[in-house]
DNA sequence: TCCTTAGTTCAAAAGTTATTGAACAATTGG
DNA sequence: CCAATTGTTCAATAACTTTTGAACTAAGGA
């Protein structure tokens, strides 16, 4: 039950940019960034879109090799693939979260404590 | 006879990425860093695609701040506004137009020596 | 004035992306 | 086993994007 990735030398520029071109993945990035290390279900994300929505979006970003995702129980938990974008795209991804930091217009994302269950 | 441009203020993360995130644009934007201070008129871009298609992408690129284009006669002088990315979303456009000179895929963009006729 | 060159605009067609609800699968807890 | 939780898949729809050709504008040169 693991789900596909691409290899870092696989990630591509013009899909990168172009998946982060959405204000929805755009904010997920970000939420992602501002929690690194803190493992992050799906259901973290509730306050961007619908669950199917939510669903569609985290496996474009997952396709992209924007982030990974890991099945733990009913759960998938999200990471941002930071090491391998920064192997791949050098300073890319510390750029486009500084840029969204600033900008104003990005949705706000909640906290929704929830128990992760394996 | 000047055309719409945004101000830096009103340039927008996602729109850049988005607009970003079209091959034939990179290859634009790329093509242009590269000949930083040299002017460029649209044709010097018509590898690229049709006529039409390009008026379309270098629009886009217009459009999001990504590029200034000047009327000169009946060229528009076309460069890319760095200062003002720069300001705006400092070190995006310098990791992105580093991750697009890495890549294999982004087609080559040839010379078409022009006279600019103002 | 007439021709050429540079580039835009328009409308149509084709393709892609985003959003939705209903139905589904898989795991966990009681 | 049963119910709840987590998240996916599917099909439909709506909305946007890309590409094209034909017609156009505007300026410059002969």
């Amino acid at each position: 039950m693991t789900l596909p990735h691409p290899n870092t030398d696989q990630i591509s520029l013009p899909i990168v940019l172009g998946v982060l071109g959405d204000p929805t993945r755009l904010a997920i990035v970000r939420y992602l960034a501002s929690k690194e290390g803190v493992p992050l279900n799906c259901s973290q994300f509730l306050d961007l879109g619908s669950k199917t929505n939510l669903s569609y979006h985290l496996a474009k970003l997952r396709e992209a090799g924007v982030t990974r995702a890991e099945v733990v129980g009913t759960n998938r938990m999200i990471t941002l693939r930071r090491a391998d974008l920064d192997a791949r795209f050098p300073g890319l991804l510390d750029s486009v979260i500084a840029a969204a930091g600033d900008d104003r217009a990005l949705p706000a994302v909640g906290g929704h404590d929830i128990e992760i269950r394996a």
